[in-house]
DNA sequence: CGGATGCTACGGTGCGGGCCGAAGCATGAG
DNA sequence: CTCATGCTTCGGCCCGCACCGTAGCATCCG
């Protein structure tokens, strides 16, 4: 069966450990050049350029020129969805195996991050679970609703609810995704991504420089607190 | 990073072409003995030995030894998910290089097999479209959601919705799980599965030997067009 | 127009790992 | 007990590919 031969191809090029830094590096959504890549694998440019052709090449990754730049992004959330996937078979089997080393990097990332357009780590853990607290919104382990008062509370805060539902067929775009640090389910689907975007755009939360980590403001601080009741250290 | 390292590791382990045989022939959910995955995956019992290994230690495998037999299984629907993301990636990728060649056996797998727990190929997207259309189930690109018409049909043809409900925290159970075939979404969660085992309990489907593809029986037909109002060749 | 920068193409090296044959343990059958 | 079956371990072969150094194109700057 050939589609077998495709799927190998494909689960091989995320099992190299430079392209996998590389394809982590590209988790939170961004573009980045070739040479930021290379650095991210750990790796001389001239070997990146060589992965990353076979990556495009795959489908994996989708490539900008902008003059003398080239940046690279995944090609589809579905290549997202995969990464994730995959981190969440992988915390499995470190934590039934062996307790990981952490590192000063690592705090940070699990403190809270971008996991490709929505939040994670523990601010995400913590939204997620004061929404359901509150009522505002159920979560299974495949899928997700939120209520009336869920979409009322969004909607306080400034959202546009009513956008986000209109424009697709199905009614719910909510799903749950599996945290790789805190083995609880986050927020993810096109609601946990406008919500993500939503505390950028307001402020709560900034991007911390060459990584997925997010720092949250002090006005972040206070608006989670007083919105979701969520206070984090 | 050392995350990194072990997200390399269980993607390399699904990147090999004899262990991704091996794993496909086990997303029926079935366990099969050593032998059985040594010829899926076209290699010898000794080297199939070795990849078995590997696939347990990383936490992919789980074993139930029986006399002297050994039955592997997919240690958890994580990896399932796992599988169906990457195969979504990688039926992207080929229908966006070139059309793939079909053999006779994929027209079997093309027309109704089971994917992990439920039903995919041109049945189980069928019935998610019946279902759809009419006004049972609402299906977005992340979840789904059943009707109270859906669930009064669910129960019509004799399954037991209550319990399904019941069960979990989260009241949705509904997940669509993207067709590498159809490049549609089709049923999955539990529903899915239930909606399957009901299928297989009831007869109107029936695997066929050493495949996943699975065949429609004569009461099956009827049943299928009486209660959904679908109509396979 | 040089010179710097970002990226790619090519050639050669070295290591990891997939593969099988042969042999060694278990379990079950006769 | 003896033989057959299912599975694993060991040893050696060899292919594939990740890697880098060098060199060749593009693009932007002064």
């Amino acid at each position: 069966m050939a589609s077998n031969a495709v799927f190998a191809e494909i689960a091989a090029l995320a099992g190299d450990p430079a392209r996998a830094g590389m394809l982590h590096s590209l988790m939170d959504g961004r573009a980045l050049t070739a040479s930021e890549l290379a650095r991210a694998g750990g790796i001389t440019p001239q070997t990146a350029s060589g992965h990353l052709a076979k990556l495009i090449a795959a489908g994996l990754l989708a490539v900008d020129r902008q003059g003398r730049h080239r940046y690279h992004r995944l090609a589809s959330p579905a290549v997202a969805r995969m990464m994730e996937s995959i981190m969440a078979v992988a915390s499995d089997a470190t934590s039934s195996r062996r307790r990981i080393v952490v590192g000063p990097r690592d705090a940070a990332l699990r403190a809270a991050r971008t996991c490709y357009d929505h939040l994670a780590g523990r601010l995400g853990v913590a939204l997620a679970d004061a929404l359901v607290a509150g009522g505002h919104m159920e979560l299974g382990s495949d899928a997700g609703l939120l209520t009336d008062s869920g979409m009322a509370l969004l909607g306080d805060i400034g959202m546009d609810v009513e956008g986000l539902f209109a424009r697709r067929t199905g009614r719910l775009l909510c799903r749950p995704c599996l945290d790789w640090s805190e083995r609880r389910p986050h927020l993810a689907g096109t609601i946990g991504a406008a919500l993500c975007a939503h505390c950028f755009a307001e402020g709560w939360i900034r991007r911390s420089e060459g990584t997925r980590a997010v720092a949250i403001t002090p006005k972040g601080q206070l608006r989670f607190r007083q919105a979701f009741g969520v206070t984090l250290s």
